[in-house]
DNA sequence: TTACTAGTTAACCAACCGGTCAACTATTAT
DNA sequence: ATAATAGTTGACCGGTTGGTTAACTAGTAA
């Protein structure tokens, strides 16, 4: 045994790597094992179930995105509306990579799992409708600055968020149905024109 | 053997409700059999597989959406800008009444299928991006209105379109993942906000 | 009546699924 | 050295999957 063990950590990358880029259902434990170099008993010793797998997938890559995507984008050394803009042009250069180095535009990894699970597997939807929520959340911390600037109207930070998430998702969807990383970088932009005011 | 056959019908309705309600790969042939009152071996006499059921499932349902949904919120006797608060409106209706039947709130049947299959089967994939251009195609119609009225302004409607169906996509996930109607009714409004210029 | 076709039925299949298990080996603490 | 623990292995399991088959029945047309 290696004092250094990473058989958790490669079953863990590898459950990412195929989900995100097959199904949840299509992918099966056997295929994780496979990929990741390890024995279906290996699997079952850190792992209780595929189901808890997924959950630790989920909790472990939104890590990941948190660090790599969001809260790079939204450091403060630029004017939060070129923030939004930012976001959105490091989703398109991942995208691109990812067309790249797989041949298809995977969307959004959360959003996939949720369209698939949502209806299926309560424990998993909550996991996810968190992981949204903590986006919006940093979504919400930009439009606090952009509305202090802007104090005639009334903007419905919460609901404006939410909806700039849903923006995001859909083109993400979008992106992935056209298997073209270009509709990323054409639609985003928008993004920030998405605006929800208080009644 | 009745004169009236509606066997393959009800393989169809069947489908159609049990994966939308739940997913492709979480519903078998054997339960959609159940469902409809068909034995299996009848159920093969009109479908060479599920995959083809699959996209006979996706063409009779684009019908559907666009007769009771599309062609009747878009419908020319209120103003362009109405038709696509109406099209929110009719999609939240529709929603909610799903929620109240069923338990759940499935958002839209085409990107649900889109974000579980798109990178599994190119077939599908390409039934349903046929589906989403013939709904942009309707959503352009409803712009071409707008921008006619005005003229300052080089709206890209095809961009603008695919933008709307994009935001359109990403409510209907969200709601989903919330299992809550009411984001649609929050949410959908602010389509009309977006658009797209041509630089 | 006969013959043909459309549709139905139940039994069947190999492949695969998530998960279990007992035996084994390496690492660590005492 | 020894005992306890952590990790690994491959064989195994019952249940399910999409799909097949041959025999059957009903409707239709000559």
């Amino acid at each position: 045994m290696h004092s250094t063990n990473d058989t958790q950590q490669r079953i863990l990358d590898s459950a990412r790597e195929l989900i995100y880029s097959r199904s949840y259902a299509d992918v099966g434990v056997a295929d994780i094992c496979e990929h990741a170099g390890v024995k279906k008993g290996s699997f079952y010793h850190f792992f209780p179930s595929k189901r808890d797998l997924t959950l630790s997938v989920i909790d472990t890559y939104y890590l990941q995105v948190k660090e790599h995507l969001v809260d790079k984008a939204f450091a403060e050394d630029i004017p939060p509306v070129a923030r939004l803009e930012r976001f959105g042009a490091l989703a398109y250069e991942f995208q691109k990579q990812l067309l790249k180095d797989t041949g298809r535009v995977l969307g959004c990894p959360f959003g996939n799992l949720s369209s698939e699970l949502a209806t299926q597997d309560e424990t998993i939807r909550i996991k996810l409708e968190q992981v949204f929520s903590k986006l919006k959340t940093s979504i919400r911390a930009v439009l606090r600055e952009i509305s202090a600037t802007d104090k005639v109207h009334k903007l419905n930070i919460e609901a404006t968020a939410q909806a700039m998430l849903a923006y995001f998702e859909g083109v993400m969807l979008m992106a992935k149905n056209q298997n073209n990383a270009e509709v990323v970088r054409d639609l985003l932009p928008a993004m920030v024109l998405i605006h929800i005011y208080h009644p």
